[in-house]
DNA sequence: TTGACGGCAGGACGACTGTCTTGTATAAAT
DNA sequence: ATTTATACAAGACAGTCGTCCTGCCGTCAA
């Protein structure tokens, strides 16, 4: 076998990649699709043009690759989060990590809106946007179950259903305070964040209403 | 005073300017932003790019202009499919309305998604999005109320969160239609539907499900 | 009849794009 | 020691971009 003699890909090559590709997310963030190149992204990873051409074959597949080191970045801290949690506990945190507390999970939310927008146009995109929703969803329905076997809440949830509105509605969320800077602040969040989980234990409408709203529109 | 002797804008100047926005719209639906230019806005109206450049100080204009005439036409189609209708029922028209059912929602929702992405980086796009948000919450909160009134739901239900948990549900659905064909067919989208129409009379997390998942993640 | 002017078309230009290509230096394989 | 392959840099080029600019044509004012 000719591979096996192969040298290992180096551990600085790998590092270089993933600084590239670091590099490329954070430029689609500040700038958008519009100010993403080869050349901005090479700036901003601080090498030549001809080194992501090196590790990349073209712009699109640096493209697509930057959507998943995105979303690889996303679940690496999660689970770090997320730790040995399980149940309710374990779901208030994984949603904690999507709301856009900081500009780290804003500026995540600005390269998926980036690249849902790419994946109506560039179709390879598509697969990993919605991949990486039902990732999400499936670790969403684990907690959700665990949460019902522990007891946390009622038996007769509908756990699939309630899991996909959940992830909808932080989705819609998250979203929206892409162009509302207001909502977009500890407070807000908070409250909504704190809304989803008493509904959860109660099972009733009734019992949404936390507190009063802090904006009104 | 001057004005009044200026000749009125001639219906077709008004209708020439229209009918380059909707050109644009379709351009950021097909091609996306980054297919997005004058000239491929002028071709696709069938004018010169001095025609466009002439009712569009820049392609900025344009693009906000855009922005708001593809928010007014959805305000328009909705507005008359909603008619006379109050409460419950006028909040499900409402709401299918926003339903990619057909390619001209989904159109709707990719051009959605690109001002959003172009709003986190041109700041002047914000507003529109933002605006258009609270105009859609607020005729959903005047639903909720007026079901209320009538009786169609239970006067418990905290209005002002459902309404905006209702929004944020159906946005996160739809953009989730965007890269899941599946999902954007007749039966997935009547099943959410009756879904949450029936979760708000019966105000019970416990009623959501309604028949089986037609997909299995 | 002359002149002004708005609707409209398209040429010109400099900036920027992705990609192809050639270059050099370093390290591994023979 | 010599070949071979890889890591990396940057020149060249053809194309597209937004914008400015000039020009044509029709209409209305004087």
């Amino acid at each position: 076998m000719k591979e096996a003699s192969f040298p290992k890909v180096s551990d600085t090559t790998h590092q270089r990649r993933e600084h590239i590709l670091q590099a490329a997310t954070q430029v689609i963030a500040q700038d958008g699709l519009s100010g993403f190149s080869v050349r901005t992204v090479a700036k901003k990873a601080g090498c030549s043009r001809g080194l992501v051409e090196h590790y990349f074959r073209n712009k699109a597949s640096l493209l697509l690759a930057s959507a998943e080191w995105a979303d690889e970045q996303y679940l690496h801290r999660v689970n770090a989060a997320v730790a040995a949690k399980t149940g309710l506990s374990a779901l208030e945190v994984r949603l904690r990590c999507l709301l856009p507390y900081d500009d780290i999970t804003l500026d995540d939310w600005k390269v998926r809106v980036a690249f849902w927008h790419q994946g109506t146009t560039l179709t390879s995109l598509e697969g990993t946007s919605n991949r990486s929703f039902y990732t999400v969803y499936n670790a969403i329905l684990k907690d959700l179950k665990d949460a019902q076997e522990q007891g946390e809440i009622a038996a007769k949830i509908p756990v699939r259903v309630t899991s996909e509105m959940l992830l909808l509605t932080v989705m819609g969320l998250c979203v929206s305070c892409l162009n509302n800077p207001q909502l977009r602040t500890r407070k807000p969040l908070d409250r909504r964040m704190t809304m989803f989980l008493n509904f959860l234990k109660s099972g009733n409408v009734a019992d949404l209403e936390v507190g009063d709203p802090e904006v009104e529109y």
